[in-house]
RNA sequence: GGUCCUGUGGCCGAGUGGCUAGGCAGAGCUCUGCAAAAGCUCCUACAGCGGUUCGAAUCCGCUCGGGACCUCCA
């Protein structure tokens, strides 16, 4: 079985075909840089990181764009017509650029806690003002845009009359009818400047006390929110594209505005498929600045917040979003979290005792397993296949867990499974586990502090050989509290993990 | 109000017609000086009510519950 993506637009799975053979082009909104990240935008970065690094294992050279909304939006349209960014610097005193920094800086740490892979570009919206006017321009002259007091708006109506006719027709993405939603929108103040409700800002003049603002041919002011995806994607990779993803709570209006702005310019949808990952839930309700119920990243991983029984190991986070499929809601809770803190811990010992597995048996004695492992580790692909379906993955890799695992405890013969079937599965395993899915073993081993251990389990050897149970216990049940977990090996070995 | 999604065992979650994932927790057993770890076994669910079907968690209808979007939001 190929590939097979839900898009969004057609709300089904189809199978993946890049525009050019070999070449994909994936655009990922990033984050806005006015605040820190919080677990809810763990979720796309991590989604499309396996998207990526699965892309790439299947041979495609993928360009992958991600941008830094650093530029700011409205707090609310037409209303307080005020930078987002420039208003909270005001309040902490900073420059904008200060905060922005910041939090970018911030950002880019949880991403490498996270072990996402660093995109191929990383276009930060203030560094193409520039081709966001370019392209204002273009839809003004093609006549989708007017201008008004300094700010331009794009004309949602006119666009869906002419571009219905193309099949283009403004909610194809979201599956809105644009006259339902005329009279649904809301009735916000300071509408007055645009023609109709359901019109957008592609720029917005900029009052005397906003900070941040660029010289225009319509005055100061500063772009829309949602013309710098277009301009940026466009210009990193072309007029179409394969992928654009993003949360699901983008769709519309974002999305949907970017498919008309670029519409509008490069005469065709900009992505010919949308991926959309769902939401992140707390007590069933979505995390969200709006609703105050966000757990920052920084605060996960140290423990500090009042709805965190303990810290979160970054890749305790990263295989909690991945047992999950993307496309469906996944509730936070400190049970949750502990149970894949301990289910990690035991797939990745696992994982570490089959790297240390030594068999030479050329013949698997057991037919029955190691046709069940054979039919497990080829089924990777094919979950992967389906839609990234990155649970049925990992449950998978945990059905091994008991072969290899009693391997090693010698609670299988030695000869079940053929030196062949081992090596393939160490192969299958490290491609899924590490490349694929991005995890990694949370304890790195430091060869002075297991020279230490070493120096203390050998004590403790020399306490058990002399009955002296006293003095063995104490070496353990101490290292124990430090964390340092020992284990006697029925061979008479033994093997601590931390 | 409009559009759409969803309701799975103590918890988190896969799953689109028959083969009833997986993780965590719980119980018993094996191993062990005692533990831990590991292994084995058990606990077997699909909101409710109808319908379609030889057969439904899975399709259809209704009822009840939860949620998302329609405003910045991953």
């Amino acid at each position: 079985m190929s590939l097979q993506v839900y898009n969004s637009l057609t709300r089904k799975k189809e199978t993946f075909q890049s525009i050019t053979p070999g070449l994909v082009g994936l655009y990922v909104c990033g984050p806005t840089v006015s605040g820190e990240s919080h677990l809810g935008h763990a979720r796309p970065y991590v989604t499309f990181d396996v998207v990526y690094r699965y892309l790439s294992h299947l041979g495609y050279k993928v360009r992958y764009v991600r941008n830094i909304t650093d530029a700011g939006h409205f707090e609310e349209e037409g209303r307080e017509a005020e930078d987002k960014i420039s208003k909270k610097a005001t309040l902490e005193k900073l420059e904008p650029m200060e905060l922005v920094q910041k939090y970018t800086n911030l950002y880019h740490w949880a991403m490498l806690q996270l072990n996402n892979i660093e995109p191929s570009i990383e276009p930060t919206a203030t560094g193409h003002i520039v081709e966001q006017i370019n392209m204002i321009e273009k839809i003004i002259a093609d006549g989708y845009a007017y201008a008004v007091n300094g700010s331009v708006y794009f004309d949602v109506e006119k666009y869906n009359t002419d571009f219905s006719k193309k099949g283009l027709p403004y909610g194809m993405l979201s599956g809105r009818v644009l006259e339902d939603m005329l009279e649904t929108t809301r009735d916000l103040d300071g509408q007055d400047e645009k023609r109709n409700k359901g019109d957008f800002a592609l720029w917005k003049n900029a009052p005397p006390e906003h900070i941040m603002r660029w010289k225009s041919p319509w005055g100061e002011g500063f772009p829309g929110w949602h013309i710098e995806c277009s301009a940026m994607s466009t210009k990193y990779l072309g007029d179409e594209f394969d992928i654009h993803g993003g949360g699901m709570d983008l769709q519309f209006p974002h999305h949907e505005c970017e498919i008309a702005q670029s519409a509008v310019c490069n005469h065709k949808s900009p992505a010919r498929y949308w991926m959309h990952n769902n939401m992140i839930t707390i007590n069933g309700r979505k995390m969200g600045k709006s609703y105050n119920n966000v757990i920052k990243l920084s605060e996960l991983f140290s423990g500090q917040h009042p709805l965190l029984a303990q810290a979160y190991h970054p890749m305790v986070i990263r295989f909690f979003i991945l047992q999950t499929h993307y496309r469906s809601t996944l509730d936070f809770g400190n049970e949750a979290l502990q149970a894949s803190e301990k289910g990690l811990k035991r797939l990745i010992d696992a994982y570490e005792n089959l790297k240390k597995l030594e068999v030479r048996s050329q013949k698997s004695e057991d037919i029955v397993l190691e046709e069940h492992i054979l039919k497990l580790l080829n089924e990777l692909d094919e979950f992967m296949n389906d839609d990234f379906n990155t649970a049925k993955v990992l449950a998978n890799i945990f059905e091994l867990v008991p072969t290899i695992n009693s391997l090693k405890h010698k609670q299988l013969a030695e000869d079940a499974l053929s030196i062949d079937v081992i090596a393939f599965m160490q192969q299958k395993l490290k491609l899924f586990i590490e490349d694929i899915l991005g995890l990694k073993n949370i304890h790195a081993t430091d060869s002075k502090v297991d020279g230490v251990i070493q120096i203390l389990i050998n004590l403790r050897k020399e306490a058990k050989a002399k009955k002296d149970f006293v003095t063995s216990d104490k070496i353990r049940n101490e290292l124990a509290v430090l964390g340092v977990q020992l284990k006697d090996e029925k061979d008479g070995t033994v093997s601590y993990s931390l």
